[in-house]
DNA sequence: CAGTGGTCTAGACCACCTC
DNA sequence: AGGTGGTCTAGACCACTGA
């Protein structure tokens, strides 16, 4: 790679995130998959033509955002959501006392319809192209506290039913990352209060009309293309949603 | 600073940390407060006799957390709430449509207290000690939105009374910094969904019983020591709290 | 122009892991 | 022993700021 010193050009960006947008891409197309030990610095200097502390640098960088994960004495790994760790990444619920109880995903309802106006433009798609909707309960221990509603685009997870989810008892993230190659790198949340209708109160076991938190929330895959965009109702009764300012 | 090559140390820690320890330290002693210039990288590597790229990967760090601020070509700042930029680190607030109208911070009440139990072990002060508290109205545009709850531990805000907090237009974080040198660096918070009891209703022109957003924070300053404790009450009829995951 | 942070390099050595 | 990432150094040059 030579440096591009292009000074004065508007488009400059340091050596660095050029090197990092070279991995990135090797990480979309599939190159290194979830997972998987990438090659070491001095492989990746040596194929890139820099030094090693500019891989070093662009590495950082991804690992600081959790697309990288780095072990010393092993090598430098491709994040994935089967690490329970990033578990509570994506789900930033806690119990008001005591330990969490183990988690328990029951997916309810898994179908196909086209794309209306919002979901269209949330999810980046055409109205009217192919999405999958699905509904489905967490359960903390016995108790349910979250009814989610998902809507992907279609064409990202071709076969995906009601039986799939099922069938595994992995996280959602999980499942997408390992059986379509969709792997979500961020998502934005927006929460409000919320009275619980009479199909929700159902569901979480409170009664209609209680107060729950509504948590919308859009997923985005590498090059921030949205792919997921879901709705959850939360029962705050024994748990918490938090979070960190910094 | 010898290099302390404290090897096979349970305590070890490198090189870089020790320095950040110490530019820390001149953080908490006041010795640049917030606003103000530090050293340059060059001058701080001959104070602690390291090189440059020692001090620069501690600063790194510190920059990250949001602790110092680098400017090139003009040097590096301690961090401050007087940042407009700032204060919506931590008011994770936007509208649901449209630009956020300008914020308007109406202070209710303010008297001191003796800590109960609950407050005294939030704040890590004795039961008994003298505390503050502060209720207060946020309002965007003339909606009233925020209806907070302020436990401070006394000591720290000597002479903190309404009319200050009346007199003074700027937030609060803000204030608590720049009159008593006492700055937030970090926080978490709990949601929870509740329903709106009376009084509450009436400041959040709400209907009694509707949905609120009930947010608790503690705040820390420097050393992760515990300085305030809130309960905020959020109308999200035409706003939301905004979270990104990452 | 001088001073600041920002980038890039090359080389040495340490800490950790595996064989 | 040999590989990996982690730390530390020294030096060169670039980009931005303000006098």
């Amino acid at each position: 790679m030579s440096p591009m010193k292009n000074l004065h050009s508007p488009t400059f960006s340091p050596l660095y995130r050029q090197i990092r947008a070279l991995i990135t891409r090797s990480l979309e197309a599939g190159e290194w998959g979830p997972g998987d030990v990438i090659p070491s610095e001095s492989e990746l200097a040596a194929r890139y033509g820099v030094s090693q502390g500019t891989v070093r640098k662009a590495i950082d960088e991804m690992a600081a955002e959790n697309l990288l994960v780095r072990r010393q004495g092993k090598g430098t790994f491709v994040a994935t959501h089967n690490d329970p760790r990033s578990l509570f990444r994506f789900l930033r619920l806690s119990a008001n006392e005591g330990a969490l109880p183990p988690i328990k995903s029951v997916p309810l309802e898994c179908w196909r319809a086209k794309a209306g106006a919002e979901v269209a433009k949330t999810l980046g798609i055409e109205v009217g192209a192919p999405t999958i909707i699905i509904r489905r309960l967490l359960q903390f221990g016995e108790e349910p506290v979250v009814f989610d509603e998902l809507y992907l685009s279609g064409e990202l997870f071709p076969d995906l039913t009601l039986d799939i989810l099922k069938a595994n008892e992995m996280s959602l993230y999980s499942l997408f990352e390992t059986r379509y190659g969709v792997r979500m790198i961020r998502a934005d949340e927006r929460l409000r209060a919320v009275s619980a209708d009479r199909v929700s109160a159902e569901f979480l076991k409170v009664a209609e009309g209680s107060p729950l938190l509504l948590v919308e929330r859009v997923a985005f895959t590498y090059g921030d293309k949205p792919v997921e965009w879901r709705r959850g109702l939360y029962s705050t009764r024994n748990f918490h949603y938090h979070n960190v300012l910094g």
